[in-house]
DNA sequence: TCCGAGCCACTTTTT
DNA sequence: GTGGCTCGGA
C-alpha cells in the first residue's frame, strides 16, 4: 500500500510523527473516501461517485489540497466541466479555501472554453484566424442549409437540421471528414453526407468560424499535427480533473487522453449511473473502461449519501441494479427513519396534476417552502398540465429551461450587428441583419448578393463592396446596399474609439433596430426592447466587443431569476445535480416514461438510460419521493390508455407506499353496482391492468391502513361522484376517438355508445362530449 | 412585404 | 392540440 501512496500523501505523513494531527484543516469532516480522493494526487484515479456523496466538496478539496502542498500553481491545473454554471461553483467553492490564488485557475472552465481558448492561439494551424467566430447551434442549422442548398439537393427531404445534427454526431465521436467510414457516409442524403461535411468545413473557414464541435476537434488535429504544441500543454497541465466523466463524448475522451498521456495525473470523477446524455454524443463507456485505459488507476468509490433517507436510497438502488452496464456502487446512509416513497395511480394526466398541487399545498400549510418541492418531468410537454393547474391555484412556480436569453431572436438580431462590426466576413450575422429593420435589400438582391460572393468566393460584405461600384445592381438596391456597407464600415471606425457599450448603444440606435421594435404593435415589442437594453447592460460589463462575444458563445447561462417562494418544475435532465425535500415524479407510463422513442430509436441501451434518468430522478429528493402514473392521458390532441411504468414494478416493495383513492378501484369499486371505472377501461385492452405493478397497486390499496388516501376530502369527493351517470340513454355525443354516436346503455360511467363510423362500443362518460 | 392556409412533427439539450 | 414553417396571394 505504501507504494501507492501519493506524493501528497507521503508529504502529508512527514509533516508530523503523528499525521493525524499534522493533517490540515480542510481535511477535517471529510469521510475516509473523500479523504482518500483529495490525498490520491498522483496517478490516474476515477472517482465514483454517487449521488449525494459530497462530490463537489471532495474535488474541491482536492484541487486546494494540490495548491496548498504547492505540488503545482493554479495556471498548472486543467479542471474541465459540462457547464458554466458548474464551473462557476467549483471555482466559488476553492476560492472560500484558497483566497485570492483562486484567479490563477484560469485553466478551470468548460471543455469548450477551455478548447476555444487553446484554439485562438493556435488558429493558424487548422486555417482559422484567431479572430475567428463561434456559431452557436442556430448558425450552424444555417449554414448546413446553405449547403445543402449549394449541392442541389431536396431541402425538403434533407434538412438543415438533419444534416448538422449528423455532423455534430460525428464531430463528437473525434471524426473529421476524411475519417468518417464509407459505410457511415450513407447516414445522409444517400452517401453524399461526407461531401457536405467537407463543404461545410470548408464554408467555416471562410467565413473563419469554428463550430461548437470544432472547438474540441480542432484542439485534437492541432495535437496531432503539432506535438511539439502538444508537448507544451502536457507539460503545462501538471494536474487534470474532470468532472461529469460519465457524460464525456469521444471527442472529449480524445481530447483528454492526449493530454494526460505524459504526466497521468488524471482524475475523472463521475457516476455511471448518472450517465443521461447518450442521445447527444455522451459514451457511458469512457467512464466504465477508465482502468483500461490508464492502466494502474486507483478507483475511489463515494457510496455514503447525506442526501436521502434509508426509503429513498433503497428503491433507487433497487431500481438502477436492473441496469446490466454499470460498474455498481451502493448508496448507504446513517439516517434511520424517513418515509417511503409513494406511488399513487391516478385516473388521467389532469387529475395527477391536481392532487399534486393539493400536496403542495397541504406541504406548504405545514410550513414547508414552496421552493423546497419540486415537480420533474421526462419531456417539457408534461409541464403545461402542472402550469395551467399551478395557475389555477394561484401558486407561484418557476420553470427551468426554456428558450435562453441568447436564443431570443431579438438578441440574436444586436449580437449579428456586433459580429458584423467585429468580423466582416460573418456572412451569417451579415444574413441575419442586412434587412432587418427593412432597409429594401429584399430577398431578390440579397440573392443577387448571394450569387455574386459564391462565384468570387468572397464574404458577403466584400462582395457588396464591389457591386455597389458596379451595375448590377438596380438603383435603388445599390443605394440601399451602399448604406447599409456604409453604416458598418462607420461602426467599425467608431469601434476603435467607443467602449463596447457606447458602441452597442450606437448601433441599436442607428441601425433603427430599436425604433423597429418601438414601431412593432405586438405585444411582445415591449419585452423585445427590455431585452435589447438587457444586452447593452450586459455588454457594459467587458472591456473588449471580443471578449462580450465569446462570452455569448460560450457562457450563455440562462438568466436564472433566484427568486424564492416558488415551487421548480423541470425536466429530469436539468434536475441533474440538484436536491429539494420533496420531489414528485409524475408520469411514470409506459411510453412517457420510460419513452416510447427513446426504446424505438436506442433499444436496450436506451432503456437503461431512461432507468438511470429514473435513479437521479429519484435521488433528487432528501426526505419525500412521490412518484405517481396516470391511467389515461392525452397526448398530442388524443386520449390514450397507458400502462405503469416498469420502473414502478422495479421498486422494492418494503421501501413502497402505494397511496390510492377510493373511487378508482379498491374499496370504493366494490360499492358500484357493478364495475370500478377501471375495469370499464379494460373493456378496451384487457391486458393493460395485468402487469405486476398494477396488480400491486390493487393489492395494497385493498390493505386497510396501508392505501390511506393522501388528501381525503378530495378523494372522497372522487369516489361520490363515481355513480352520477353524465348522458341519459339516447343522447348524441362526442367521442375523441371515434367520432359522434349515440348512448344505447347506460351503467353508472360506463356507457355503451353506438357510434356512426365504428359501431358500438364501451366507453367511459368522461371520454364524451355532448353533441 | 405581410398574412393566412395548409402541412408536419412532436424527448431529453450544454456548449 | 400546438407551434413552426412554407407557399401563395393580396
Amino acid at each position: 500500500m505504501n507504494a501507492r501512496l501519493s506524493i501528497s500523501e507521503r508529504a502529508l505523513a512527514g509533516l508530523a510523527p503523528a499525521a493525524e494531527a499534522a493533517a490540515p484543516a480542510y481535511l477535517e469532516g471529510l469521510n475516509d473516501e473523500q479523504r482518500e480522493a483529495v490525498l490520491a494526487t498522483e496517478g490516474p484515479v476515477l472517482m465514483l461517485a454517487g449521488a449525494g456523496t459530497g462530490k463537489t466538496r471532495a474535488l474541491t478539496t482536492r484541487l486546494a489540497h494540490i495548491l496548498f502542498m504547492r505540488l503545482a500553481e493554479p495556471w498548472q491545473l486543467l479542471a474541465v466541466t459540462f457547464t458554466n454554471k458548474a464551473a462557476r461553483e467549483m471555482k466559488e467553492r476553492i476560492g472560500a479555501l484558497i483566497g485570492e490564488r483562486v484567479e490563477g485557475l484560469q485553466w478551470l472552465g468548460t471543455f469548450h472554453s477551455i478548447g476555444a481558448q487553446i484554439l485562438r492561439r493556435h488558429a493558424e494551424v487548422v486555417g482559422l484566424k484567431p479572430s475567428f467566430t463561434i456559431l452557436d447551434a442556430d448558425d450552424q442549422v444555417r449554414l448546413a442549409k446553405q449547403v445543402i442548398e449549394a449541392a442541389g439537393l431536396d431541402e425538403k427531404r434533407w434538412s438543415g437540421r438533419g444534416l448538422a445534427s449528423v455532423i455534430d454526431g460525428w464531430k463528437n465521436r473525434g471524426l473529421t471528414p476524411d475519417k468518417v467510414s464509407a459505410n457511415e457516409a450513407w447516414h445522409f442524403a444517400e452517401g453524399k453526407g461526407v461531401s457536405l461535411y467537407s463543404a461545410y468545413q470548408e464554408r467555416l473557414k471562410t467565413l473563419n468560424a469554428a463550430d461548437f464541435g470544432d472547438l474540441l476537434l480542432h484542439n485534437i488535429t492541432i495535437f496531432q499535427r503539432h506535438p511539439d504544441i502538444l508537448a507544451q500543454y502536457q507539460d503545462k497541465f501538471r494536474y487534470m480533473l474532470v468532472d461529469e466523466y460519465q457524460d464525456t463524448n469521444v471527442a472529449q475522451y480524445l481530447w483528454l487522453r492526449l493530454l494526460a498521456q505524459k504526466r497521468r495525473n488524471i482524475c475523472c470523477v463521475g457516476d455511471d449511473d448518472q450517465s443521461i446524455y447518450g442521445w447527444r454524443g455522451a459514451e457511458v463507456e469512457n467512464i466504465l473502461k477508465f482502468e483500461k485505459d490508464f492502466p494502474g488507476a486507483r478507483v475511489i468509490r463515494l457510496e455514503r449519501n447525506y442526501r436521502s433517507t434509508p426509503a429513498i436510497l433503497s428503491a433507487a438502488s433497487t431500481l438502477i441494479a436492473a441496469n446490466k452496464t454499470r460498474l455498481g456502487k451502493t448508496l448507504w446512509t446513517e439516517a434511520t427513519d424517513g418515509e417511503r416513497v409513494k406511488v399513487r395511480g391516478v385516473w388521467d394526466g389532469e387529475e395527477e396534476a391536481r392532487l399534486i398541487g393539493d400536496d403542495i399545498e397541504a406541504e406548504q400549510g405545514k410550513g414547508r417552502g414552496l421552493s423546497d418541492m419540486a415537480v420533474l418531468v421526462r419531456a417539457s410537454f408534461q409541464m403545461r398540465a402542472f402550469e395551467e393547474r399551478f395557475l389555477t391555484l394561484g401558486l407561484p412556480y418557476r420553470v427551468v429551461g426554456g428558450p435562453r436569453f441568447y436564443e431570443r431572436e431579438e438578441v440574436r438580431d444586436a449580437v449579428a450587428y456586433l459580429r458584423l462590426v467585429r468580423s466582416a466576413d460573418d456572412d451569417l450575422a451579415f444574413d441575419r441583419i442586412a434587412n432587418k429593420p427593412a432597409r429594401k435589400l429584399g430577398g431578390q438582391t440579397m440573392q443577387q448578393i448571394h450569387a455574386f460572393a459564391r462565384a468570387q468566393n468572397l464574404p458577403l460584405t466584400a462582395a457588396s463592396r464591389i457591386l455597389i461600384e458596379s451595375d448590377d445592381l438596380g438603383a435603388a438596391s445599390r443605394g440601399a446596399l451602399r448604406r447599409f456597407i456604409e453604416m458598418i464600415d462607420r461602426w467599425a471606425g467608431a469601434a476603435e474609439n467607443l467602449s463596447p457599450r457606447d458602441l452597442t448603444e450606437l448601433i441599436l440606435d442607428e441601425s433603427g433596430y430599436t425604433d423597429y421594435w418601438k414601431n412593432n404593435k405586438s405585444a411582445k415589442a415591449d419585452s423585445k426592447l427590455d431585452n435589447l437594453k438587457e444586452v447593452v447592460q450586459a455588454v457594459s460589463e467587458f472591456d473588449t466587443l471580443a471578449a462580450y462575444l465569446d462570452h455569448v458563445a460560450l457562457v450563455a447561462d440562462r438568466s436564472e431569476a433566484e427568486a424564492g417562494g416558488a415551487v421548480w418544475l423541470m425536466t429530469l435532465h436539468a434536475a441533474k445535480g440538484l436536491e429539494f425535500p420533496v420531489v414528485f415524479l409524475p408520469g411514470w407510463e409506459e411510453g412517457v416514461f420510460p419513452s416510447q422513442r427513446s426504446l424505438d430509436e436506442g433499444g436496450a441501451p436506451a432503456l437503461e438510460e431512461e432507468r438511470r434518468l429514473a435513479y437521479v430522478g429519484i435521488t433528487r429528493a432528501r426526505e419525500s419521493c412521490r412518484v405517481s402514473f396516470a391511467a389515461n392521458r392525452q397526448m398530442y390532441g388524443r386520449w390514450q390508455t397507458s400502462l405503469p411504468s416498469r420502473f414502478i414494478d422495479e421498486l422494492p416493495e418494503d421501501a413502497v407506499e402505494v397511496v390510492s383513492q377510493p373511487g378508482l378501484y379498491g374499496n370504493a369499486a366494490a360499492s358500484l353496482p357493478s364495475h370500478s371505472r377501471f375495469d370499464a377501461t379494460r373493456l378496451e385492452e384487457d391486458s393493460y391492468y395485468d402487469n405486476p405493478g398494477w396488480r400491486r397497486a390493487r393489492a395494497a390499496s385493498a390493505r386497510p391502513g396501508v392505501a390511506a388516501p393522501m388528501i381525503e376530502g378530495r378523494a372522497r369527493e372522487v369516489s361520490v361522484s363515481a355513480g352520477a351517470p353524465k348522458f341519459a340513454v339516447g343522447a348524441r355525443v362526442f367521442h375523441d376517438k371515434f367520432g359522434y354516436g349515440r348512448v344505447i346503455l347506460a351503467e353508472g360511467q360506463k356507457l355503451t355508445v353506438d357510434f356512426e363510423h365504428s359501431g358500438a362500443k364501451k366507453v367511459v362518460d368522461s371520454f364524451l362530449k355532448g353533441a
